[in-house]
DNA sequence: TAATACCCGACTAAAATGCTTGGTTATTTA
DNA sequence: TAAATAACCAAGCATTTTAGTCGGGTATTA
């Protein structure tokens, strides 16, 4: 497990397909526009999402990339693991300095901490970061319509508390 | 929050510490060949581990490093934490082109994220980790016992199931 | 006073990162 | 059928980060 920008960048990505998914198939270039990432790495990075068949995509005008499954099937330690290959932490897996001795306490460590994290990312699914984010943005609009003091009287369009 | 080698290196040298805690200071050297981990880099390493309070150190012969707390006080984020300055994830906190709109997502969703990942690891403490491997020394030791029939008549030298 | 071991800064080779360039190919629409 | 679209692909590249070295210190102990 290994977190860096490349996976922040891959798990943005596939949330902003998660929240244009009704609209059909999202172009990479909508994406580079509105996350402000480069398209020819979004590119890189979408070859290694789709070989994980976590996306599928459609080529020709009106094409893109699409989930390749429900947004509460695919979890951000699948995106992390599919855009960074995992290194070998476990280089000296077989050698001779390394058998039973405390030298092996490094791989040890962090291969199960590691499982950790991994098991951790594990249970978080894209839906649940999508959820948040309109969470967000309800609330924004809502903060929005008191400040302005624009709200109109009729409260229909606001949601009730429990679905927030 | 960022996992590389540098806080797998971290990890390790504290784990080490931890389990050579009862013999007074630990030398740096004594770690750098336990975990085969370069001394200066180690050095390096531990600047920033007392800079965070994680450590004692004790100059002079017979000196060495300490926790600065038990180990059941110190957690695997503060020790990530204090080898790994902070990317800065929100580079456009202010910046105009970032104002309520989807470009914001990025530093958002990965901050919320990175949370997320920094409060679990924040509940996992060295002594766990420590508990762990000593588990797996005994463990070891047992099946060791089994494998080439040297267990002794006398079954006092093996642990109840409960302390394990 | 000699040995130990922490402390400190500058430097560096190698790797990874984020990104560019310059294409090709499949598909749709005019 | 031609043009536009957008996925697909490979090579290269500037920068940053990483992991580590080198060469000095300084405090403490024996």
């Amino acid at each position: 497990m290994k977190l860096t920008a490349r996976g922040r960048y891959a798990v943005t990505a596939m949330v902003d397909l998660a929240m244009h998914e009704h609209e059909g198939p999202t172009s990479l270039s909508d994406i580079s526009d509105r996350q402000t990432i480069s398209l020819s790495y979004l590119e890189q990075l979408f070859a290694k999402l789709k070989k994980s068949n976590l996306v599928d995509s459609v080529r020709g005008p009106g094409g893109g990339y699409q989930l390749s499954r429900s947004c509460r099937e695919i979890f951000i330690a699948d995106i992390v693991d599919s855009v960074n290959e995992q290194v070998d932490a476990t280089r000296c897996a077989g050698k001779a300095d390394c058998q039973g001795g405390e030298t092996c306490l490094t791989h040890e460590l962090w291969s199960d901490l590691s499982e950790q994290i991994h098991n951790f990312l594990s249970g978080v699914d894209l839906a649940s970061l999508v959820g948040k984010r309109e969470i967000q943005k309800i609330a924004k609009r809502q903060s929005a319509f008191q400040d302005t003091s624009l709200r109109s009287p009729d409260k229909s369009t606001l949601l009730p508390a429990t679905q927030i």
